[in-house]
DNA sequence: TGTACATCAGTGAACGCGCGTTCACTGATGTAC
DNA sequence: TGTACATCAGTGAACGCGCGTTCACTGATGTAC
C-alpha cells in the first residue's frame, strides 16, 4: 500500500514520542539525559551529542529539550552527574566481596579502569574534560567526584586501622593510586593502537609497587 | 576577565603580512605552524585554533593557508609532529646530566611532567585526543611519539646492562613509567582546583616504588 | 634594450553545514462556574 | 449539565554564528626573445 507513504516522515528525525499527558512533563527530563548518555556511549564520541541528536532520539523538537534545561552546558552537567552516581556505585559494589584491604584496592582499580573502558566518552568528559573556569562544575560536578575519592581514602585508611597497611598519609596514598589507575585508563582510551599488554598486567605494574610499599611487612 | 570567554573571538585580524618575495612562499609554512603552536599554547583551548583564526594571527587570508596544507587535519598533524620533536629533546636534555639510572629515570619523569605543565594543550592533543580512526596518525603522529617511547625503553635497558636495575623486561618497565607519570601529567591538566601536593610528591608517590622495585637490593 | 608572458603568492567573496537558541504559535486537557 | 478559560506540553520556523573549504580573480615579479 505504498499510497500510504506519499507523506513520510522527514528522514532525519526518530520515532515520534507520544506527548506526555498532564503533570507527566517531568518524564521528559530523564529521557533526554537518558538519550544524551546513550548518544554518547554509542557514538563514542561528545561531538554527536548535539541538542538536535539528543531531541531527535528522544522523538521531540530541538526547542522541548529547553523546557527542562536552561542551556546545553546545564544538561551536560546532569548527564555527568548520573554518571559519576554509576561510577560510585560500581566501584562501591567492586569493592564489597574483598576479604582485606590490599584486595579491596586491587578490586577497585580494576572496576576504575573497566569502567573507564566501558564508558568511554562519559570518562573523557568525566576525567579529561577541559577545567571549567569557575562556572558550578565545582559543585555539580566535582562533588560526586569527589565522594568516589572520599571512599578511597576510606578504603585506605580502613586498612591502616586494621592493621593492614602501614600508617601513611591516607589522602596522599590514595592520589597516588588515583593517578595510577587514571593513567592507564586514560592512555588506553586515547591510545587505542598501541601495543597494551592486558589490564591485569598494567595494574600490576602500574599499582603493585605501590600496594606492595603500602602493606605492613608481615613475616 | 577575558579568560571567562568560551569562544575567544578569532576576528581580531593581526597586522598585515607582507607578501613573500618570489620562491620565499615556504616560509609562510613555518609561520602557519609557529601561530598554530602559538595560538595553542596562549589561548589553552584547541576550540581556538581555527584556519580563521590562524591565518589572522599571521596576516593573511584564510585561503592562503591552503598553499602549504590540504586540510586543517594536516596542519594539525603538522604542528604534534614538531611538539612531538620539542617533547622528545626536551625529555633527551633532562636526561643528559643524569648520573645513574635511578636518576635518569626520576629526570626523565620529572621532564614529562613539565613539559604537559607548560604545553597543556598540545599535551592534550598529543596525549588525549581522540584515536583516529586509520588515517596517517599512524604515521605522523605515532612515529615521533614511539621514539621518546623507545628512549624510555633505552634508559631502562641501560640500567639493566649497567647492572643498577633487575631483569626485568624493558619494554613492560617503561610502561609502567609512562602510565604513571601520564597520569599525574592529564590529572594535574584537567583537574586544576583539586589540591594536589607539588610534582616532587606525586612523582614520588606515583614512581617511586616502581623505581624501588626496578633497583636490585644493593646491601 | 624593451616588452610580452608565465608564474608566484596570494585575496575577496561566497558556499553549505550544523550548531545553540529564540519566538510565536497550537492543540489537548483539566477546572470553575 | 455545558462551556469558557487557563494551563500544560510541546511544535515549526527561523536567527545568527563560526566553521572548513572552494573558486575566480589579481597584482607583483622574474624570464625569454
Amino acid at each position: 500500500m505504498s499510497w500510504l507513504r506519499l507523506h513520510p516522515r522527514a528522514p532525519t528525525s526518530g520515532p515520534v514520542r507520544p506527548r506526555a499527558r498532564r503533570g507527566e512533563g517531568e518524564q521528559l527530563r530523564h529521557d533526554i539525559i537518558d538519550a544524551a548518555e546513550r548518544l554518547l556511549i554509542e557514538t563514542g564520541d561528545e561531538r554527536s551529542v548535539s541538542i538536535r541528536a539528543i531531541a531527535s532520539a528522544v522523538g521531540v523538537s530541538p526547542p522541548a529539550v529547553y523546557l527542562h534545561f536552561p542551556d546545553k552546558e546545564s544538561l551536560i552537567y546532569a548527564v555527568c552527574a548520573k554518571q559519576f552516581a554509576i561510577f560510585d556505585a560500581e566501584l562501591e559494589a567492586a569493592a564489597a566481596p574483598a576479604t582485606d584491604s590490599t584486595d579491596e584496592l586491587e578490586r577497585r582499580g580494576r572496576a576504575y579502569v573497566e569502567f573507564g573502558l566501558s564508558h568511554r566518552e562519559a570518562y573523557r568528559i568525566m576525567f579529561m574534560g577541559h577545567p571549567d573556569p569557575e562556572r558550578q562544575r565545582s559543585e555539580t560536578l566535582t562533588r560526586p567526584g569527589m565522594d568516589a575519592f572520599q571512599h578511597l581514602v576510606d578504603a585506605v585508611q580502613r586498612g591502616i586501622d586494621r592493621g593492614e597497611f602501614r600508617a601513611v598519609d591516607p589522602v596522599g596514598a590514595a592520589i597516588g593510586i588515583w593517578t595510577a589507575v587514571h593513567g592507564i585508563t586514560s592512555l588506553l582510551i586515547t591510545m587505542d593502537s598501541f601495543p597494551w599488554p592486558d589490564i591485569d598486567t598494567l595494574l600490576d605494574v602500574g599499582c603493585g609497587a605501590q600496594l606492595t610499599s603500602l602493606r605492613v611487612a608481615l613475616e
